[in-house]
DNA sequence: TTGTAAGCGTTATCAA
DNA sequence: TTGATAACGCTTACAA
């Protein structure tokens, strides 16, 4: 492996001028800079990362640390963050959390260990509080996106939640949906209860807000979401709102088994399959490429105290029609 | 920031002592251990990992290069070589190629630059051939997994593609159909290959080799199997095998389309869409979770010159039934 | 069992 | 514009 200090002998220098040089110091002659350049191509040199960022006592690699990967909110929000990140020259270590809290800990201990520059987080479900996070990131950079402690420091990258579940539940209002229910997610997370109210304001701004119970909430995988929307069948709503598309799936699986007649959903986050399935999905999707880059961007930029909006959108497909039939 | 020089100084003891008492080392006397780690827990001290790395000549991070982390195949990849790396002491260090060249060769060398311990790579399509792996990695060891080069040294962990794509043929044949194509993805990966050598020797084995072409090469997302099939539908065909999973589903679109009758379809690698989609997809299940533990295993255990094929299972849904209606 | 001392490769500070 | 020097925090021969 060549050293700056093996280029330096060559060219009859010292390595501080060969370490000017190729960080590109103004303080270097411009025959030297390129003398030193072409010895150390010559010579295949590469920066010892790990001797370099001792020295400078940080790391060129940001942390991110998610629940799964393979949800494609998820991946995407990667994807934008690691455009803008290798483009400013940063590198990704990605973390995944399971939902589990101990998951997280440990993540975010990996993280400082590594010294990492900064940190995006999106917190797994099962965390409560912020507590560990304060406790395992003091003084390094930190932005969350999605799921947010508004009690951290650093910016918070976040969804319209509340405007996006309004603009759903009164797209069921407006299909002529009457009785409208929601799947709601977990309300330990601040964006399922926006997404929540959002609905509740709806109804209400529309005067339909409903006798009994038909908030069913913890469900955000489909087993849930297909159990509380036979609740919501036998309760009689003819149409639900779904803070998640997997609850959501789990509602159409319902719908099917029964063979409902007129019964409309929308689901959040509009995730690929919505539009593979038939009939299929309407969906609130999310913005979770932007919401990488803008995340990317606030911890470059410096993440000042602020909350970035990043506004969602209404993808109406089969599943809002109330023409529609539900059928295996 | 806590050093071992603080704790040392705190217990009237040397740097190097404490440094073998974190390290485990045998050569320091049970109470100074005992000491030393009640200090450090003390202090709130955390070892840095830069000094360390720098110390000892590597990272304790491996690399994984693919494609792009939301294809299921992959972000399950990441998570079985994620559960034995880190139980294992590693951070995996996730880079995406996005299928390009250019992105792999940049990958491999950030990976380098950062003294990675190792790299476990799955190769972009654009990638034609291994000079820039042999370049980037001489020294770190390498393990392959899915799309692998035989060139390069290090483990190759491989389905066995060409016994899944003559099972998933022959499930065809078994089902009725007789003028079977395939969508055969690009011939510059090895496993593609051998799904087309498997779906070849199925017809053969039973009589059925084609007259005329009806394989479709180059098709691997949904665009162009959907063409490939308008093909095969004007060429005759009354099934398809195709390698991946995306291009199936362009297929099916083209049957949905034309409102075909009678007419099978199996795709490769159980994407959770296949199962949600109406009707739902037969494909040839990969077993990516295991590819991910064996690679890292590979890893771990030293990376000897050898070849793990971890089998595939045909999953079968409606698309292979010659009953199965096709419209939208 | 512990201490001494050197050094991993780089960069920052100061002086020339 | 360049050089000398120290230091980042840790690990590891070797010596005691």
């Amino acid at each position: 492996m060549v050293t700056i200090t093996e280029i330096a002998q060559a060219l009859g220098v010292t390595p501080s001028t060969v370490s000017r040089a190729l960080s590109g110091s103004p303080r270097v002659k411009e025959d030297t800079r390129r003398a030193v350049e072409q010895k150390a191509r010559e010579l295949g040199y590469e920066r010892n990362v790990m001797a370099s960022n001792l020295r400078k006592g940080r790391s060129d690699i940001v942390g991110i640390v998610v629940p799964r990967i393979h949800r494609e909110f998820f991946s995407n929000v990667i994807g934008g963050a690691e455009a803008v990140l290798n483009e400013a020259g940063y590198n990704l270590l990605i973390c995944q959390t399971y939902e589990r809290f101990d998951a997280e800990v440990k993540a975010l201990q990996t993280l400082r260990n590594n010294r990492v520059a900064g940190v995006l987080l999106s917190h797994a479900i099962e965390v409560q509080g912020s507590a560990h996070v304060k406790e395992a990131l003091s003084g390094i950079p930190l932005v969350q996106f999605d799921r947010v402690f508004p009690d951290l420091p650093g910016t918070k990258i976040v969804s319209n939640n509340f405007e996006g579940a309004y603009e759903a539940t009164t797209h069921l209002i407006d299909q002529g949906f009457r009785r409208i229910g929601t799947l709601a997610g977990y309300m330990t997370s601040e964006a399922y209860v926006q997404r929540l109210q959002g609905y509740r304001q709806a109804l209400k701004d529309h005067g339909l807000e409903p006798q009994g119970r038909i908030e069913y909430l913890d469900t955000i995988v489909r087993e849930t979401g297909h159990e509380a929307a036979l609740k919501a069948l036998d309760a009689g709503c003819d149409a639900l709102y779904s803070a998640g598309d997997f609850s959501a799936l789990g509602a159409i699986d319902a719908l099917k088994e029964r063979c409902v007649h007129r019964f409309g959903i929308v689901g959040t986050a509009n995730e690929s399959f919505t539009a593979l399935m038939s009939p299929s999905m309407s969906s609130l999707a999310l913005n979770p490429y932007e919401m990488g880059r803008q995340a990317a961007q606030a911890f470059i930029a410096g993440a000042p105290e602020s909350t970035i909006v990043v506004p969602m959108e209404l993808i109406i497909r089969e599943s809002s029609n109330p023409q529609t039939i539900w059928q295996k």
